[in-house]
DNA sequence: TAATCTTACGTTACCGGTAACCTTATGCTA
DNA sequence: TAGCATAAGGTTACCGGTAACGTAAGATTA
């Protein structure tokens, strides 16, 4: 404050309107493209605009108008590492188009870090939100429905949503995978996950397979779980447990493709053949198992489609177009040779 | 407007000091944890916050006071793939424990998309900027000083940076390998990179890669860049397509651990021996390599400290803490056996 | 005990836009 | 040519907080 210089170097519109030689509501007019203004007047405010350097004030935009911003919360499990790195881009390139900014939150699985974020970003009045995971807390829920404020609820499909839902159907993407494991003679099927302590949506999957194996009055031989988080490592000892406890396993399924690809690995590092020794399945079509000599059984799943999806529902949604409530991405199971 | 109900839903401050028989200023002082009242008066107000269900208004706390809001805005190139998404989160993570919203851009590592991003940004009034990449435009740079907004940029060094610089020194990184590739006698040395169309960081350690080279009187003996986006099959294919036009490589070094990887599988499938029949070397020090059969030889970097690091410099300097300008994160070069 | 400090509030003014409404000039139609 | 629509622009009031300042009562000090 003494030797500092930062008091307001900005420039406000009420400069750039005196400038031009116009009131404020012209200017602002001209500036947001609005109409009622000739197009002498347009280049006098525009030419000003560039003399002075003037930068609009989103905030004071934001408040007069009241209503809400433009502004769209995005939260999902974390930013790095997994898919959603792909589902967030494909968001945020919808979004910055149609004139959005996103706000960003990673709540690593705990619903109640979801809910500290969703009370943060609210206080900035967002147009919408989109919520990745599958459960909130009741009061989350409450204070979204007391906002009236629109939602998206992306990855898993909830046939209740808070406002709108779209994802994949986990469970089927198991149940499906299940039966094919088992159309191919495999008996003894273990499984190899993570997140034990804040489980995604690869417990959905887990279930729906456990689903077709019970159909088939089967169960699975071995389960492990690590409390890491997924990535090519877990995959890896968590098949050198799962396989040390249960050697005689004759397939697993894994919660993702970085950790089956981790699982192939270890399994090669103890001269295991894959499949002839062990059968590996994952899921999400990762592009790391592009280059591996086996193509990997897997499920298919488009992260682009369900983040372009849900960008478009959302803003149909905050412009008060009808959308469907529930939009589900199709999945396509994608047989390879490690099954 | 006229079957909504969407009119003010939400409860204003002067809601709740009427209600807890204060003035507005007295239940901001409580609501922000300001000083100046006595703990009675305190629980009146929060009980009343609780019971109205009152959420506070930043668009209007930030307007009110005037000077910046508690947004820092962060630009990336993607939020997919690569590791960036370690970046962001660890940023995330540090900005978000000292309250501050995070708005992330993608600009795929094109300035003009930069600048627009910055242009948008820049009317949220934010309190400081993270940007990577090494090169912005001149009105980019303008307009940041022009504000005299806190800026960091990241991932690379910037030695006369707009505001602070955090980051690698890549162009070390590639020197640092040249060197250790051919203190182990290596010759015939390609490189595979990717992005060609917007360059990122890889240019500047190919550049010190050469640099390293050029001091031993040599030259790259062939050079592959994709217009592709780095990633394992970009590597697989890039590695092809280098052989098949020099065949006779002993050794290549890569953009990325990613490419890499994709690299060795390539020679792999064609059933060339790593190293004996030709070295591989990356960067990045990416998780996938872990599980590996062999360890790659590539420069470990943390992203974490470097988001940290970042988070912590910008945080400092918005406060007006005494900072240094220049950062650099230390990297390690890691003998694997690749080369 | 008077002078001063501290604590716990209340008052006032204002941030920078925009919605809603009003005014004036001009063109067009009947 | 009166009557009316339309375009172009100005006026006014206000959004919901917070900084800055004022004030009264009790605590502390000289």
């Amino acid at each position: 404050m003494a030797h500092g210089s930062n008091k307001r170097q900005t420039v406000s519109l009420a400069e750039v309107a005196g400038a031009a030689g116009v009131s404020k509501m012209t200017a602002s007019r001209v500036i947001r493209g609005a109409s009622g203004f000739s197009m002498e007047t347009r280049d006098k405010v525009l030419k000003q605009v560039d003399l002075l350097g003037y930068v609009p004030n989103r905030i004071a935009a934001a408040f007069g108008s009241e209503q809400t911003s433009t502004i769209i919360g995005v939260s999902v499990p974390h930013l790095s590492g997994g898919m959603f790195g792909f589902v967030l881009d494909s968001i945020n390139t919808a979004l910055a188009k149609t004139g959005y900014q996103t706000m960003i939150g990673a709540h690593e699985n705990s619903v109640i870090t979801e809910e500290i974020w969703v009370k943060n970003i609210l206080s900035w009045r967002p147009a919408g939100l989109v919520l990745s995971g599958h459960s909130h807390t009741q009061s989350t829920r409450d204070l979204l429905k007391a906002q009236g404020i629109p939602v998206a609820e992306i990855w898993n499909l909830n046939t209740s949503p808070i406002d709108l839902s779209i994802g994949f159907n986990h469970s089927d993407c198991g149940y499906e995978m299940a039966q094919y494991i088992l159309s191919q003679g495999y008996k003894r099927i273990g499984y190899v996950g993570a997140d034990a302590h804040a489980p995604g949506m690869g417990r959905l999957r887990k279930n729906g397979f456990e689903s077709a194996l019970d159909a088939a009055s089967m169960k699975f031989a071995a389960i492990e779980i690590l409390n890491d988080r997924s990535g090519y490592y877990a995959g890896y000892y968590g098949t050198e447990n799962i396989l040390n406890r249960s050697p005689n396993l004759q397939a697993i399924y894994y919660q993702d493709d970085a950790m089956a690809i981790g699982g192939i690995f270890y399994c090669q590092s103890i001269g295991m053949d894959v499949p002839k020794d062990i059968g590996i399945a994952g899921w999400g079509g990762m592009e790391a198992a592009s280059v591996l000599p086996q193509r990997l059984t897997t499920t298919i799943v488009s992260t682009q489609g369900l983040g372009r999806s849900a960008a478009d529902a959302l803003i149909a949604r905050i412009r008060g177009e009808a959308v469907q409530d529930v939009t589900i991405i199709p999945t396509r199971l994608a047989p390879g040779n490690t099954i």
